[in-house]
DNA sequence: TCTCTTTGCATAGACGAACTATGGAAGTGG
DNA sequence: CCACTTCCATAGTTCGTCTATGCAAAGAGA
């Protein structure tokens, strides 16, 4: 069907993809597609992760020990590599928060000058 | 001085920069050093606009007629470029502030989550 | 049985925004 | 006169996200 792709300026804001996943994987342990769903139904679709930002994303998170993969079988029984959170992780969890509301605190005090 | 640099991850989140620049210049109309400064004071030190990202990105929206520039003299009697808002670029604040808040709330609903 | 859809992983390459690092010039104050 | 601040600007790098593409296996329906 392929619904004909608008030229999606779909643009997640950067810098916030690796927050949203690590904050999905502190819930419960998923593969990548799940988190993928998760992310996308939370925000009714306003936030769509694709695969081409989040298996890379993954791989780095991976890589810096923050989550852990394991191959398993999904709920569909498909073979599937879930990713589960290191202490690492949870920390870089609350490192991202707080810089985030850091930010978004910041951004605010300059937009809502008159 | 110098002051070390401490590798600064300043990473202002990505997106955001043209969005805060239209608000300024929706204030009043300055130059690129000036709202440099206003965002920097605004969100008490959060947010350094480095002029490797600024001037591009004032390049960029007057290409794009959000703004205009015309040279004046400034405050400090030196001779500097001031930029105004266009209707253009009044009606862009608009559609970064919504399209800045549809994410934030997407965000923030995906974060809340237990 | 065969094909289509959904689920699921993954990479290569393009793209663009922001950063680092420079450069210059002109006014001010000690 | 020399340092500091103000002010502009660009070249080049870096890095994250997107587009596009590939593969493969399970289940549904014809």
């Amino acid at each position: 069907m392929k619904e004909a792709k608008t030229k999606s300026k779909n643009e997640l804001l950067p810098g916030t993809l690796e927050m949203l996943i690590l904050k999905t994987l502190s819930i419960e342990s998923m593969h990548g597609y799940g988190i993928a769903q998760h992310i996308r139904m939370l925000s009714a679709d306003v936030l769509t992760i694709e695969e081409g930002s989040l298996y890379p994303a993954l791989q780095r998170m991976l890589v810096k020990g923050r989550v852990l993969a394991e191959w398993r079988i999904s709920a569909n029984n498909r073979r599937a590599r879930f990713y589960t959170l290191t202490t690492a992780g949870k920390k870089q969890l609350g490192v991202e928060e707080s810089r985030f509301s850091q930010m978004f605190g910041a951004i605010m005090r300059v937009m809502k000058t008159t």
